[in-house]
DNA sequence: TTTCTACATCTAGAAAAACTAGAGGTATAC
DNA sequence: GTATACCTCTAGTTTTTCTAGATGTAGAAA
């Protein structure tokens, strides 16, 4: 019985939503299933920490959101990057590659 | 006055300090500095969080302690590694290896 | 028509991990 | 003697995510 590990690196979950919300405006279930799909299955979001990411990421002013309706015809409520969003998007991304490789770097030290 | 960032990816303290581990037993400043230094700067490991987590580290058997005189000729804690440890390091660098990749690989997305 | 499944949103409370902000103590240099 | 760098430790808080649900709709299947 190992030890439990989950599958999604703590502090990345806003950066990946700004990051999929940047290339197209999406819906929360959408958002999980293209962050599942682009990381080949590596990536798990939980709906029950994305929608308060969303709600958190709306206070903050990094996206807005408008209801309309999905492919198969139900109501969701879509989300879309701000240019407050954008900015933060690219802080968060330059803050995740500077200190992941410095972890890499750590991680391949012999 | 934007969003301040730690200096630490959550959720890789743990691995860190494990690694550093397997190259040389150390005492609990000795491993922030080793830190600091190979991640030339980037990461900064805090106190208040280094000994709970070196603690919790002993307690699940991973590293253990010994007392001994730094090169300094001070008192200090010293651990090293055990070998439960060193198979929980190589399923932690697994993991964070995956994971890594995968945020980076959405990240990379056009 | 009912019932099932996949789609879709949301929240309260708990858990995990790290941070803040200290306290306490020692060897050596000045 | 006193300042500084070294060294350990902890209580309480914050941040972030997870668990474990509730609620509801569209369309397919029975």
């Amino acid at each position: 019985m190992g030890k439990q590990q989950s599958d999604m690196i703590r502090g990345t979950l806003d950066m990946l939503v700004l990051k999929v919300l940047s290339m197209d405006p999406m819906h929360g279930w959408g958002i999980c299933e293209r962050i599942k799909l682009i990381s080949d299955d590596e990536l798990q979001v939980n709906q029950g920490s994305l929608y308060p990411a969303l709600h958190k990421l709306t206070q903050e002013g990094w996206i807005r959101s408008y209801w309309g309706l999905t492919e198969n015809n139900r109501k969701a409520r879509f989300y879309r990057l701000t240019r407050a969003g954008q900015k933060q998007l690219a802080v968060e991304a330059a803050h995740w590659s500077r200190l992941a490789s410095a972890v890499t770097r750590v991680m391949a030290t012999s």
